[in-house]
DNA sequence: GTCTCATTTCCATATTTCTGAAAATGTGAT
DNA sequence: ATCACATTTTCAGAAATATGGAAATGAGAC
């Protein structure tokens, strides 16, 4: 992950439709859904969600599939991992870190909860 | 983590100057960094680096603290931790997750590594 | 108090982003 | 080929954001 893709998926997060809409198809899983049931289920006008699916599908964070005559969305899980990954790159300096609950690693998180 | 929070903080991210910024923090641990020092690193104009300072400590991703004359700023990393989790809540709607190097659980990332 | 240094606020300009209706495109059924 | 449906593109205006220089604020040193 550069710098680049980085600030272009995080802007295409940083929206109100656009991150209900990620997190929609996140908790869709799989599966993913039609353009269409989406627009529905957040109340958008279809020209609008494509606007906002499109800026979503190009910093890669959602992936497209043709069914039939819909087009179904997926969340792009190992894309968003990346995008984590990038922004805590060497976290702390390689420091302590296991007294913040905070940068600890997921092994760590893991135990905590 | 409501969804509000969630766009301040990923619009706060979606910059190059301030994700730079951000990730130059995460990197300097919980020492920080006073505004100075981090507008010569990143080689920003001091106004405008205020200005993306304000805006990351606005959305709550970094914090401020006074030390004579100098202002430190450090990463809040749980901040970052909850938006994370904002982002990638019901994952999958409990469903498979583990064939998928992607929405896998930390432990099951960390074996995979 | 005065002087210096570090940082922020103010300001105008330039750029980017969001919106929704209408028209265009692509896909499958008959 | 024609029809119906799903989605995307186009378009213009409105709103939000980024920029950097100059002036203002705040904190410590003398």
């Amino acid at each position: 992950m550069q710098t680049d893709a980085a600030v272009k998926s995080l802007s295409a997060l940083a929206q109100e439709h656009r991150l209900a809409l990620f997190r929609l198809l996140v908790q869709a899983g799989e599966a993913g859904m039609p353009a269409g049931a989406i627009a529905e289920a957040l109340g958008v006008p279809n020209s609008s969600l494509s606007f906002h699916l499109g800026h979503l599908h190009r910093a890669g964070l959602v992936l497209q599939e043709r069914q039939h005559r819909s087009l179904i969305y997926r969340a792009n899980y190992p894309a968003m991992n990346a995008l984590v990954a990038y922004l805590l790159e060497n976290c702390c300096a390689g420091a302590p870190c296991a007294e913040n609950a905070s940068c600890a690693t997921p092994e760590q998180e893991r135990k905590s909860a």
